[in-house]
DNA sequence: AGCACGCCGACT
DNA sequence: GTCGGCGTGCTC
């Protein structure tokens, strides 16, 4: 028996399968996508079984195989379908196959493989002498080079010569991280009638045992936790040890998931009575459920439509076909709100794959769907490549969000994902946007996908109604506050009926850089080609891009002049000027700041919801999916900061933007307005949100990418060089540009090399080429070429290249 | 990626 | 005459 095994070592020159024969008292154990331990080379690496074979297909004779040393789990973590994905992620996105099989698994299934240092038989029997080294592997049997390296530097040079003198020995060890979280259950050795026995002949100050005794009555055949019946009945870890030393209970260890929502009960919202244009969505996305074959949706539904009513509905009949659900939400609306939702709907049915779970919960929850025990996911990005083998439905909300988006490799967009699983497993896709991505509503109206529309708000709830307000003008009538006039009327009319608000102010390309006054001079990072940006909390001046770190100085390090500020409007000033100008105003700030701690971001929603606070104040991570019925006012602090970055999709994320945070205002009884303070009243971008007019805006942004040559009219390939030494970058994005322009369509523009936007980080030059294609059937096989061209090039230089295939991110 | 093998300069 | 620098090539 031949395993054909791709090896974690991401690079491409070892992008291929290798044959292991495996041994006989292996083969039962072994499977296509088990995670196996194999010698390569010198070393022992952990790698993934793509294929079993009775015959090895290499030149390589099967006496000369080596033999597969371990299988790592008795279940294969990758079912067929998630390898054939990742063979097919690797050729889209120019990655390793192995990279993209490590980017569908738990983070703690990743082994790392280490030389070990053991000590031998001969170690045992001889005297350690004086050496600490000797005696420390005398007693733990053995330690990871790297740390003896460093607990005994200086007898570290004396290894070599104990493991020529026979005492110690190399060997390669590979370890992953798995951790099972085990609690002790207490469970009755008695029948009925022992057990009431028992209970008798405990004396009457026993009183805790007699009661943990009566409650095992009580419920027969059950086992209580340990630490259940210490906190809910004050049953103390003593008294049930006394009750195991009698002879009554057992104790036992039994493994548990590490469950964040364990001990908690999720109230069942009451299945709502669907609006008509509810029902009309459903009916034909039903359909297809009913059908069991592909068929894809772009729902677009205005803010408060109703859509997530229509997906958990979708999913609910999808279960009811025995098939199994995934459902994608942008990481930065998997909030407990919706997770709730999720809970009361399907209850134990459910796993959660949140970003804020630490890496054993977020294997637990994996676990719950490997083994069949759930048939729903709710997550971010990843959650695409849940090891589901009936997969119904996929749905995708917020469809348009950048953070389906990885940008690390494999570079990968969750929705290609999830269109390739949803053909692949004749499933549903049904993607949902109030402001679909310009792409994915191009498809749909050329039939890609089925388009449907929710045009109104449940409820025949109005749009909230929209006032923009120039800021220039403000600056006329000498107003120079950050609020303008209108914004200030309508926060004091809130506060004083009792509503509730939401100001959001998007910090991005807006951020709180360093400048002298007096001579000009800003502050920027001394290892990449960008500013630094103002920390308040520990005064500090930061890289964003390198983290390069220094104290904020009180001069001017140029002209020494006291007059160094820091520009830009952040949340914190915000927050200070609303304390100043509305006395006693409850503000809940919502930032990177306020919320880095693991669970403050529920906490805060939790008490904005209970109504202890005026306003909520935040940056991005407010502006989707929450739905708070008192908030009347959503106001806009700058509405055209992120229209002016160097993006493509600047008017489109602007637009995006608007609407969603909008969408926040009058979703319940009671009305809405919605401020946007701008400096560009005109732009088409802000004129079309407040009309709420998806379609003008589509129409608008449309003519702009056509004219400008971009998505969805071309499609991009950013091509990325690094080096520390300005010429090599060049020649390097020189050497790959001249080796595609000859093999690339004629209608295929090839842009640059030029300097990256961002010329420099962390040190190195950066170098770019962006290929803008319309048609280019072989486009992944040629970069495959190049690839391999650029690696025979680069043999002497060290250039780093990166290809990003259909980018979000240009700089 | 790592690691071993192998060929040239500065030391005992 | 040896120790060790890192260039080159391979991993079933």
């Amino acid at each position: 028996m031949i395993a054909q095994v791709i090896v974690d070592v991401p690079v491409n020159r070892t992008n291929r399968p290798f044959d292991y024969k495996v041994p006989s008292w292996l083969s039962p154990l072994i499977r296509v996508g088990s995670r196996v331990i194999v010698p390569f080379g010198p070393r022992k690496l952990q790698g993934y079984v793509i294929g079993i074979a009775e015959q090895g297909e290499g030149e390589i004779t099967s006496s000369r195989l080596r033999d597969v040393e371990q299988v790592l789990d008795d279940t294969p973590p990758l079912t067929p379908e998630l390898l054939e994905l990742g063979e097919w992620m690797s050729r889209q996105y120019l990655c390793p196959w192995v990279t993209a099989v490590q980017a569908m698994i738990p983070a703690v299934l990743k082994g790392k493989s280490e030389k070990w240092l053991v000590a031998t038989a001969a170690l045992e029997r001889e005297a350690c002498g004086n050496s600490g080294l000797l005696w420390e592997l005398f007693r733990k049997r053995q330690m990871p080079l790297a740390e003896v390296e460093k607990q005994f530097p200086d007898e570290y040079l004396l290894v070599p010569g104990f493991i020529s003198s026979g005492l110690v020995a190399t060997e390669y060890q590979v370890t992953d991280r798995i951790t099972r979280k085990q609690q002790s259950f207490v469970r009755s050795l008695l029948s009925g009638p022992e057990l009431a026995e028992a209970i008798r002949s405990l004396p009457a100050r026993a009183e805790q045992m007699k009661r943990a005794l009566e409650l095992l009555q009580m419920h027969e055949g059950q086992s209580f936790s340990i630490q259940m019946l210490q906190t809910e009945y004050g049953i103390s870890r003593a008294s049930l040890k006394s009750l195991e030393k009698k002879g009554f209970v057992s104790i036992e260890q039994v493994e548990v998931y590490r469950d964040p929502y364990a001990n908690r009960r999720f109230a069942d919202k009451p299945k709502p009575d669907f609006t008509p244009l509810q029902q009309q969505v459903l009916a034909s996305i039903l359909q297809s459920i009913k059908m069991g074959t592909y068929a894809s949706y772009l729902l677009h539904g205005v803010t408060g439509s109703g859509k997530t009513e229509v997906y958990l509905e979708a999913i609910e009949q999808t279960l009811a076909k025995g098939r199994e659900a995934i459902f994608l939400v942008p990481e930065i609306s998997l909030t407990p709100q919706m997770v709730e939702r999720f809970k009361a709907r399907f209850g134990a049915d459910v796993a959660v794959l949140h970003s804020a779970l630490s890496q054993g919960e977020r294997y637990d929850e994996w676990r719950k769907i490997i083994r069949n025990e759930v048939k729903v996911v709710v997550g971010a990005r990843s959650a695409i490549f849940a090891p589901f083998r009936n997969v119904g439905l996929i749905v995708i909300d917020e469809e348009h969000e950048s953070s389906y988006k990885q940008e690390e490799t494999p570079r990968y967009h969750a929705r290609e994902v999830a269109l390739w699983r949803a053909k692949k497993n004749d499933a549903v896709l049904l993607m949902g946007s109030a402001t679909p991505a310009l792409e994915t509503y191009a498809l749909a109206t050329r039939g890609r996908y089925e388009l449907l529309e929710m045009p109104e708000r449940v409820g025949n709830r109005p749009m909230p109604q929209v006032h923009v307000v120039d800021m220039r003008e403000e600056l006329h009538a000498e107003n120079r506050s950050m609020f303008s006039r209108k914004l200030h009327e309508m926060i004091a009319d809130r506060l004083e009926k009792g509503e509730q608000m939401v100001i959001f102010l998007n910090r991005r390309g807006f951020s709180t850089f360093v400048m002298c006054r007096s001579c000009g001079y800003t502050m920027r990072c001394i290892h990449c080609d960008i500013s630094l940006t103002y920390h308040k909390t520990n005064h500090t001046a930061r890289c964003h891009y390198c983290g390069y770190t220094i104290v904020q100085p009180a001069h001017c390090p140029e002209c020494q002049s006291e007059h160094i500020r820091f520009f830009g409007t952040g949340t914190q000033k915000v927050e200070a000027e609303l304390a100043k100008l509305f006395p006693g105003i409850r503000v809940i700030r919502m930032d990177v700041d306020t919320t880095s701690r693991k669970g403050t971001h529920e906490e805060l929603l939790n008490k904005f919801r209970n109504g202890q606070g005026d306003v909520l104040l935040g940056t991005q991570m407010i502006a989707k999916g929450l739905d708070f019925p008192r908030v009347t006012l959503a106001g806009i602090i700058a509405a055209d900061s992120s229209l002016h970055l160097p993006d493509f999709r600047a008017a489109e994320k602007t637009f995006q933007l608007l609407t969603q945070v909008g969408g926040r205002a009058g979703r319940h009884e009671l009305a809405g307005d919605v401020v946007i303070q701008t400096y560009a009243p005109e732009h088409y971008s802000i004129v079309h949100a407040t009309r709420h007019d998806y379609p003008a805006f589509y129409r608008d942004e449309m003519l702009q990418r056509r004219r400008t040559g971009y998505p969805p009219y071309f499609r991009l390939v950013l091509i990325t060089f690094s080096h520390e030494d300005l010429p090599v970058v060049i020649r390097g994005a020189h050497m790959l540009a001249d080796f595609l322009r000859p093999r690339l369509a004629r209608t295929t523009i090839v842009l640059g090399p030029v300097a990256s936007p961002i010329a420099r980080v962390k040190d190195r030059f950066r170098f770019q080429i962006m290929l803008k294609y319309r048609d280019e059937p072989q486009l992944s096989d040629l970069l495959a070429q190049a690839t391999a061209a650029f690696e025979e090039w680069n043999k002497q230089q060290k250039v780093l290249m990166t290809i990003d295939v259909d980018p979000y991110v240009l700089l």
